[in-house]
DNA sequence: TGTGAAACGCAATTTAGTTGCATTTAAAAA
DNA sequence: TTTTTAAATGCAACTAAATTGCGTTTCACA
């Protein structure tokens, strides 16, 4: 199945329409293999593509389970396309997310899941997220 | 020993000079249960607090080990005081952060730290961070 | 193919944080 | 105690990221 197929069933999967500027910025995300910022995510898409359109879309996309937002300490919020299981009413990207000190990107570590904790009494957790910060294994000395 | 005397220590002990504005974001950052933004750190100190001094501060504070970055998804920073142990060329805030769903305050659970997780060939962790997401112990229903 | 809700896109605005530079001040030396 | 000087301050101006309101366009279902 081509890409663009995915691009559009995903869309159609999670209850959103079909545009332009939707398809775009889906495609971005799930071919880059680190998480982007709004800033980032423009500068991929086709010239003059609205910046508010483009933030109203993220928000539609993390509202239904399409991206997830990845934390960081910076003043800037970046996303990365969710696993295919996610929805509207559930995440389950409950992997590790890796910042390189180098190149400063952001990976998924899909394969590598968030270990659980045991709490003081009386808090609950509902949502984990565990970022390392190292050098990723294309900034890796020879 | 008093307090103001501890923040004047703690100064001292992290080689930075004692200043009316250091003194006071210190002890706002000593004081507070949770982590707070640059806005919020403004708003508990004296009026007519010069902003850029305080950014200017909290960098300082940072890059010297009295204050950590707190990780989050929103394009807020904010901080919290470190642990007595940290200096500038080591952080040891090996603690989970709790985020509460319904106040949106973030705890540091000192007494919980952050377990380690195995990582794919060639990536090579530094630094972790770890943010739960649920009701804190003040916002548990009765 | 017509219709209504959803999405778009422009203008204007808000919020967080930064840069450059002249002035003031803390703290070590005289 | 006074002098010295590097560090910290504070003002003006600015940058970047994200948001709000509102009229226009477009998708998707009938």
């Amino acid at each position: 199945m081509p890409a663009t197929d995915r691009i559009s069933q995903s869309l159609t999967r999670h209850g959103l329409r079909q545009t332009t500027v939707r398809r775009a910025v889906l495609q971005v995300l799930a071919e880059s293999p680190y998480a982007l910022s709004g800033g980032e995510i423009e500068q991929q898409l086709p010239p003059n593509t609205d910046r508010i359109t483009l933030y109203r879309t993220l928000k539609s996309f993390e509202d239904s389970g399409l991206i997830h937002r990845v934390i960081d300490t910076t003043d800037v919020v970046r996303y990365a396309a969710c696993s295919i299981e996610c929805s509207a009413d559930a995440h389950f990207d409950n992997h590790v997310h890796f910042k390189c000190t180098n190149c400063l990107h952001i990976y998924c570590l899909n394969q590598v899941t968030i270990p659980a904790v045991t709490l003081p009494a009386k808090f609950e957790a509902v949502t984990r997220d565990y970022l390392l910060g190292g050098v990723c294994r294309e900034c890796q000395p020879a």
